[in-house]
Order: structure tokens, then C-alpha cells, then sequence
DNA sequence: TTTTGCGGTTGACATGGATCAAGCTAATTC
DNA sequence: GAATTAGCTTGATCCATGTCAACCGCAAAA
């Protein structure tokens, strides 16, 4: 092998490892940022690091020092109680941050695992917080970031507290339908990366009655389910049931 | 009334309003700031506000510009969906902060409601942008408050989840007890701002759920219920309650 | 003081989702 | 390619909580 191929090659990675040439850009922390302080957020997110499906990114107990952007992949957060009962708060995937919840206590609150094989870009938080005092964009986007995880939170209670069985699951296609589009992926067509289980235990029900769920949506043609492969057919028909079927 | 009484009164008011001065310091904003530090969060929150019982501090779509730090009183958020479905998602008292979930839209999203006469600093985010920028605790601070709203928003989410009715209302006296004593209160004996109501709706329970849960626990000698005034008679048992009930 | 009404309690009954159980499907391992 | 297994589907039954309804009690209004 020439050794300027070589050195073309390792050059690549380099500019692949920079959010100014991340794809995910719109999306992720340099929402918003100037090209020069783009390129001063590259040198803090330098550390690119590869997940297995079902390694661990971090886990509950953890000390904190960096949040995590994911590159690409899926993940899951999960809660675990002294008891033995967990649930999964969150599916993470691309351009998404993972373990803002850490930044409270200076340690991990949740399990970090993931989906698929992954790979996520660490940001040492200090560092983060040196830069968003200089970087006033930086500073203002990271407080929406939180403000949004806040947001989506109630959302999940909402869900949690008042939606019954079918309204959960609709919502819940609808929400990753959506966040698939906003990633230039078919809004009515995708993978599942988690199991009925792991649906169930994020929407507060048993994986039989997820299945159920999905089994009855079929029947009435709002969707085409095959194992983890869904079609969404009929999006305003799934918007209907979240809101018709109040109690 | 001779003038320097006059004098005094309004010197000690103005006094009072400075967060160098508020008992509260150690629960809310201010925490960890050095004395010169405190001086400057000082002029950032000067307007104090006094909301009746019933008011509204702010309204779900109304423009987001300060958040809001309650100096006295009780409030509830809550949610409302377009059918008219609503849920609360959360209580809040003196020395905690209201706002956090408009930083995202610019925008808030829910509804704060003052259950007792209440008294609020409201503190302009642009500015305590500004000033977290120049001042680092405050900015860590800040910080550390956004991501332990995140950590008991995912504890809500457990106790909707995966909790039966008396473990979420175990779950939530216990929380308001341990508030409460941080607050210098009794641990034990304290009065629900709150109905029964607006208790299920967070807990996402009807009212005669909650009802017959507080009886039960009156029946087992864990408390004593009249009407809002609660006294806790065996926390651990509540405990006890939370984590043995498991299905 | 009496009236009114909201919030709370309690009972009887209904039901959505959990639980238990069996069988199926499609990966993964051998 | 067969065997194994994790994940999924479906049916039968059960139970916690919701629903509906009656009544109680305290606080505000008259």
C-alpha cells in the first residue's frame, strides 16, 4: 500500500470525527454555531468510542465526567429500583445526548445500553462548561437541550398517567416515526431495535399487552407489523386514536 | 409615625428581597456562591411577586422569559392535552424553581398554579445566562438544578410505571416529608396543599383511589389522615410499603 | 344560625390490563 | 441443516383500579 493512501486514510478519519463534517450537526450540540466555534467544539469532542449491541455506555452509580452524543446506533436508558423492578426511561438514537441526568449528583443515575452497535462522540462536560462560557450559542443551545429533555419527561408522564394501553403504543410509533423523518428515514417505515418487553417496560405495560396492542392496530390496518419490521399506514388514523379514546 | 421608622421598614424590605438574605439560599439559586457572588445574583433578582391562591404564575404557551424561584407558598404544574385530558406534573415549594421546561421552546408548556398565597422571585433568563457566564458556581449550579429535574422527572416516570396505588401515594408522602424537613419543617406533620385530586392526577390515580389508599394506611397505623392534615406515624413502614409490595 | 357546596369517604360493580399458559417464529448455535 | 432458544402471539382467567353513586363534613356564604 502507497503510504500517501495510508495518510489519506487516517486524514478522513480525522475530518470524520469533527462535528464541523458530522452530518448529525442540525441535529446535535453545534446546532446553531458559527463555522470557528464549530471548530472549537471538534477539539473537545474528539474521543469517539464504539458500543457493542448490549454493552453497557455507563451504568447507574457511575462517576460522571462526560455527556455522550450518539454518532449512530440506538440506545436505552434504564432505571433500576433496590427491588429489582427497572424500567426504561428512554430509546436514544442519532444526534441524541446521552447522560445529561448525571450532571446532578456528579454520577450516573441510569444504565446506558445499547441497541444496536453504536457509536457515540464523549464530551468531558467540564470542558463543555469552560466553552459555553465563551460560547454564548453554545451555552444558550445546551440549555434547550435540558429544557427539552424536561419537556419530553412530562410528556412521558402524561403518557404514564392518563393514556390508556392502545393511546401509549400510538404515541409511541408516532414519536420515533417522527424523530426517524427529522433523520431523513422513512416516516412510515423502520426497524424496531427493542424488544415488546423493552416497549412495555418504557410504556408502563406487560410485553403481551404491547403485542396485543399491535396486533389489534393490524386488524384495523393502521399498521403491518412483522416481528420488529413496522409499516405505519395510516398516521392520521393512529393521531385519531391518541386523542378519540379519552376516557 | 416618625420618618426613620418609615425608613427602616423599607430598608429592611429591600433587604429582604436580596437573595444574600433569603433563608432559602441554601435550598435554591444561590448555593455555594461566595458572599461578592451573591451580592451580583442580588441585582438579577429583584422582582419579587405575590400570587394568590388559585393564580396562575404563568400560563402553558405564554412566552418564556425568567424562571421563576419560589420564596413562600405551594404550587402545582400541570399538563393539558387537546382533549382536554390534563395531568399535574409536579408540586413545588419554597426554595425550588419553576420554569425550567420553558428554556426549550422559548415558550412554557405547562400551567403553574399557586395552591396558598405565594410569593415568587423571578429572575430574567437572559440574564442569569449572562451572569452564569461570568460566575462559575452559578453557572454549575444552574446546571446541577436542570439535571435534577431530569433525575425525579425519571423517577416519576418509575413511580407511574411500575409502582401500585399505595406505593406511589407511600412513595409521594415520603417525598413530601423528606421536603419538608430540609425546609426545617416537621418530618412527620404537615397539611396537603393539594386535593385528593390533584394528588391522582400526578400519581396517575382517580381521587377514590387515593381516598381509600390514605384510609388503608390510617386502618394499618402508617398515619393519621384528617382531611389535609397528615401525620406519619411509621416512615418505615411506608418504606417497608414501597419496596416488599413488589407484583 | 342555617344553607350551600366542594372536597372527601365509602360501597357496589365494571373493566382494562396483568397473569398464567401454550404454542409459534425466526434468529443463533451447534 | 438441525437443534436450541429468545422473542412474539394468542387464549383464558384474575384482580387492581376505574366508574358510578350515595352520603358525610367542614367551610364559606347568606
Amino acid at each position: 500500500m502507497p503510504p500517501n493512501t495510508a495518510a489519506k486514510e487516517i486524514s478522513l478519519k480525522v475530518i470524520k470525527t469533527a462535528c464541523s463534517n458530522c452530518n448529525l450537526r442540525e441535529l446535535c450540540l453545534p446546532l446553531g454555531l458559527s463555522d470557528e466555534e464549530m471548530h472549537r467544539l471538534d477539539d473537545l469532542v474528539s474521543t469517539r468510542k464504539r458500543i457493542k449491541r448490549g454493552d453497557y455506555l455507563y451504568r447507574a452509580g457511575q462517576e460522571f465526567d462526560s455527556i455522550y452524543a450518539i454518532r449512530s446506533g440506538f440506545f436505552k436508558t434504564d432505571v433500576l429500583l433496590e427491588d429489582g423492578r427497572d424500567q426504561v426511561t428512554g430509546f436514544q438514537m442519532a444526534g441524541e445526548l446521552l447522560g445529561l441526568d448525571g450532571i446532578s449528583a456528579e454520577r450516573h443515575t441510569c444504565n446506558a445500553i445499547a441497541l444496536e452497535d453504536s457509536e457515540v462522540c464523549a464530551i468531558p462536560f467540564p470542558r463543555l462548561q469552560s466553552l459555553s462560557r465563551e460560547i454564548v450559542t453554545l451555552q444558550h443551545h445546551f440549555h434547550k437541550v435540558m429544557s427539552r429533555e424536561i419537556v419530553r419527561d412530562h410528556g412521558v408522564m402524561m403518557l404514564l398517567g392518563t393514556m390508556r394501553a392502545e393511546e401509549r403504543l400510538a404515541a409511541f410509533l408516532l414519536n420515533l416515526s417522527q424523530r426517524f423523518t427529522a433523520r431523513g428515514f422513512s416516516p412510515a417505515e423502520f426497524y424496531l431495535r427493542m424488544t415488546r418487553e423493552e416497549i412495555g417496560s418504557y410504556l408502563g405495560l406487560k410485553l403481551e399487552t404491547v403485542s396485543r396492542a399491535f396486533s389489534r392496530f393490524q386488524e384495523e390496518g393502521l399498521i403491518a407489523v412483522q416481528q420488529k419490521h413496522i409499516r405505519i399506514l395510516d398516521i392520521p388514523g393512529l393521531k385519531r386514536l391518541m386523542t378519540h379514546h379519552a376516557p
